[in-house]
DNA sequence: AATTGCTACAACCGCAAGTCC
DNA sequence: GGGACTTGCGGTTGTAGCAAT
């Protein structure tokens, strides 16, 4: 007997998702949160079935709806819980990559490499998905046309011939490493980044080159260790010369290790650091609301109390 | 108007770490 | 301890939309 599959590929729909199928896995998300994805599609059918009970609801449409969404929501928990990461969580932002952004990004990715969720992190709003679109399509470029000399134009890389596990960006070689999962950043700090008087960073603001003072990060005692897993020390990453961190133009990152160990333990960093705020339950209600009153038809018939079908929910038993 | 080429990005895939039993 | 399972990650692919021809 093997190892079950992801999840079987026949009868599953693939490819763009739909705003219904949004609107049910929202909703779903809404009521159980997240995680238990390999469940999800199957539970989030069954999401449909207290329906029945709202009997002020017109019956065609109720028939309707439960037509279309009692079969189920056919799709991969490996991409219900890509597109709740990448599409539908409240906390995105969505639009366009400021400069500051694109700026810190060039900088993290040359710290970091191809560590897209790492560099996320310091992106609050955008996810590593985004961020590695922008890399591919618009930064290399950019990083390209800045390093290319005239001869180079006039016989541009052959990419096919690059090997395969690296990449030349500008100047710099980027390795590709292979996908693993970075969970820790060891932290350790003698005293606490002090942000600066005179500019207090704003809700939801990071500390970036641009809204930190560099010179008082200098002055602190702020060490960032890449670990392993298990806790031994990669590369000690001591901030007393934040400048290095903040102009990472001139860091040139080395790891005693492969790059592929490197682990970032993102609360611990938290903990030390001001994490950036999350997304308020504000948002998340209003996020609620926006589906309560979304351009479906079932608004027309009836008034559906999502709140009462979320707290149903979270009965293990059903009453049907 | 039709075709072609390019770009941006959403979605998919395989792998590996972490967790559970 | 080991196998099955879940989750997260980075690389890659597919395709919608737009511009150029």
């Amino acid at each position: 007997m093997g190892r079950r599959p992801c999840c079987s590929k026949e009868g599953l729909n693939r490819g763009a998702w739909t705003a219904l199928e949004d609107k049910i896995l929202t909703a779903y998300i809404k009521a159980h949160g997240e995680g238990k994805w390999r469940n999800l599609p199957k539970r989030a059918g069954d999401f449909t079935r207290p329906f029945s009970l709202f009997s002020s609801l017109d019956s065609v449409m109720l028939m309707l709806i439960c037509f279309m969404l009692c079969l189920g929501l056919k799709r991969c928990g490996k991409s219900c819980r890509l597109r709740w990461l990448n599409y539908l969580r409240p906390d995105i932002k969505r639009g366009n990559i400021s400069v500051d952004e694109e700026e810190l990004i060039i900088r993290l990715h040359k710290l970091l490499g191809n560590r897209w969720s790492l560099i996320a992190g310091r992106l609050p709003g955008r996810t590593d998905n985004e961020i590695k679109n922008y890399w591919n399509t618009t930064l290399v470029k950019k990083a390209n046309a800045q390093s290319t000399s005239p001869q180079s134009k006039t016989n541009p890389p052959n990419r096919s011939k690059q090997p395969k596990n690296s990449a030349t960006v500008g100047h710099h070689q980027v390795i590709r490493t292979k996908a693993s999962r970075c969970t820790k950043v060891m932290v350790s700090l003698g005293s606490r980044p002090q942000r600066p008087q005179t500019q207090p960073l704003k809700l939801n603001e990071v500390p970036t080159p641009t809204n930190l003072n560099t010179t008082q990060l200098q002055q602190s005692d702020v060490s960032l260790a890449f670990r392993r897993g298990n806790g031994q020390e990669l590369q000690a990453f001591d901030e007393r010369d934040t400048s290095q961190f903040l102009n990472i133009d001139s860091y040139n990152f080395q790891s005693r290790n492969r790059p592929d160990d490197l682990q970032v333990d993102h609360d611990e960093y938290n903990k030390n650091v001001d994490a950036p705020v999350r997304a308020t339950n504000l948002e998340e209600e209003q996020m609620f609301n926006d589906w309560i009153n979304a351009g479906t038809s079932l608004e027309d018939n009836a008034t559906l109390d999502l709140e009462a079908i979320a707290s149903l929910l979270e009965a293990e038993d059903w009453p049907y």
